[in-house]
DNA sequence: TCCTTTACGTTGTAATTACAACAGAATCGT
DNA sequence: ACGATTCTGTTGTAATTACAACGTAAAGGA
């Protein structure tokens, strides 16, 4: 476990918490790990979670498939992002999506109890864990604003250009990596991967950007 | 401020917290009132926010008009409920969204800062509240990944099964009332007015529901 | 290297939607 | 009670999408 400390440092979780800080609070916060190898469930649909989990090594994304088997993928996690916490709360409903790894991938257990519950003096960053927590979610729900914002657009060129000027937003740049391949994107869009496939062709030749598998490139006017 | 304390009581936010640490706690969290009339802004995109906020008497819409004037319905904020919080980080960025008054409605400001950070021990609820808070913005992100259900699905009446049918849920009742107009309804769901008032009509006919205005009745087989 | 599997783009058709325009009903204010 | 405004349902058309089927390219495994 200890591998991964300075993963965890740089984890928004732990944000502040010093390297012998986090040692304390792993015991304190009661963590375990799990690895899981690509395609495997990290979590299924209609289990009940008592856990925060935080992801240090690997990729997975939340989906959810319906009974005729069509696919919707609601996000990305990448490494040093936390997940579950919607599902934390003591009375809270069983979970809604699947998490699934996409990558070989280590996850990390926190008892949310014990996270969400101040401790004795002993574990000082307590309140800092706590306060991280909330900033996390607070950004997990723009997250899912934003994403709601790419999926009101009425045609599939409209979300394409909403979800990839935000990537470029994000990633500062106008050439772009995306963690989806083109099913995944038709997936997470909710759009045919072939209508979306040609309509991203059509953008190409309309000259608004340019692409070679996920790899993206806008091109400004 | 204090005609609403019965209410405060009643909300998610003050769990747990008696009557009069309510009245200690106001203070201690710095809480201001406003009242907005019907059609009024509560708040506005671009804007940056250090409050979280909680609605003593109305009613609210999240929403958000794009620059052709589509307008896009996030969610409907009731009585006892807090919105805001997404945006309280200290380097969050700007609001995403209007929030407006559909009714004219009564909101409660509290400072975030004072309410994420735990104060000296003469606020003894304090941590509790810490945990409301979390707990409750668990429950707006599920809010969020369902309405990203509706919006998943490929045709109208699928939107409308799935809004209908989570709400009939919610309200432990087939006979529901929504709140929503027609064509607050469409915006909710990101379709057309017109098409979704034509595929309402379709589906009374072939046994799926019954409607008028804002209530519905779903039919099971 | 060969074979298998997966990924990607293309095309045609049927289904669905957006949009515009309109009419009747309901609501509101005076 | 009246007119004005808002809300709702209806219809027709153009635009867009879903779906299925197929060929090729790329990736992965033996």
């Amino acid at each position: 476990m200890d591998n991964y400390l300075d993963i965890l440092q740089r984890t928004r979780l732990f944000a502040g918490v010093g390297h012998d800080d986090i040692v304390t609070m792993l015991s304190c916060l009661g963590a375990r790990v799990n690895r899981y190898e690509k395609g495997k469930y990290v979590l299924r649909q209609g289990e009940h979670l008592s856990d925060i989990l935080v992801l240090a090594e690997g990729a997975l994304h939340i989906q959810r498939d319906d009974y005729w088997g069509n696919r919707s993928i609601l996000g990305h996690i990448g490494v040093g992002e936390i997940f579950g916490e919607a599902y934390a709360a003591p009375d809270s409903g069983p979970l809604l999506n699947d998490v699934i790894a996409v990558e070989d991938s280590t996850v990390f257990f926190f008892d949310v109890k014990r996270v969400i519950t101040t401790c004795s003096s002993a574990c000082r960053f307590h309140t800092a864990v706590v306060q991280n927590l909330f900033f996390a979610i607070s950004e997990k729900n723009k997250d899912l604003v934003r994403k709601l914002d790419y999926m009101s657009r009425r045609t599939t060129r409209e979300k394409l250009i909403s979800y990839l000027s935000e990537e470029a937003r994000k990633q500062n740049s106008a050439v772009i990596t995306i963690p989806f391949n083109r099913q995944q994107l038709a997936d997470y869009l909710s759009v045919d991967r072939s209508a979306m496939s040609s309509e991203l062709g059509k953008m190409r030749d309309d000259g608004l950007l340019e692409f070679e598998k996920n790899r993206f490139k806008l091109i400004s006017i």
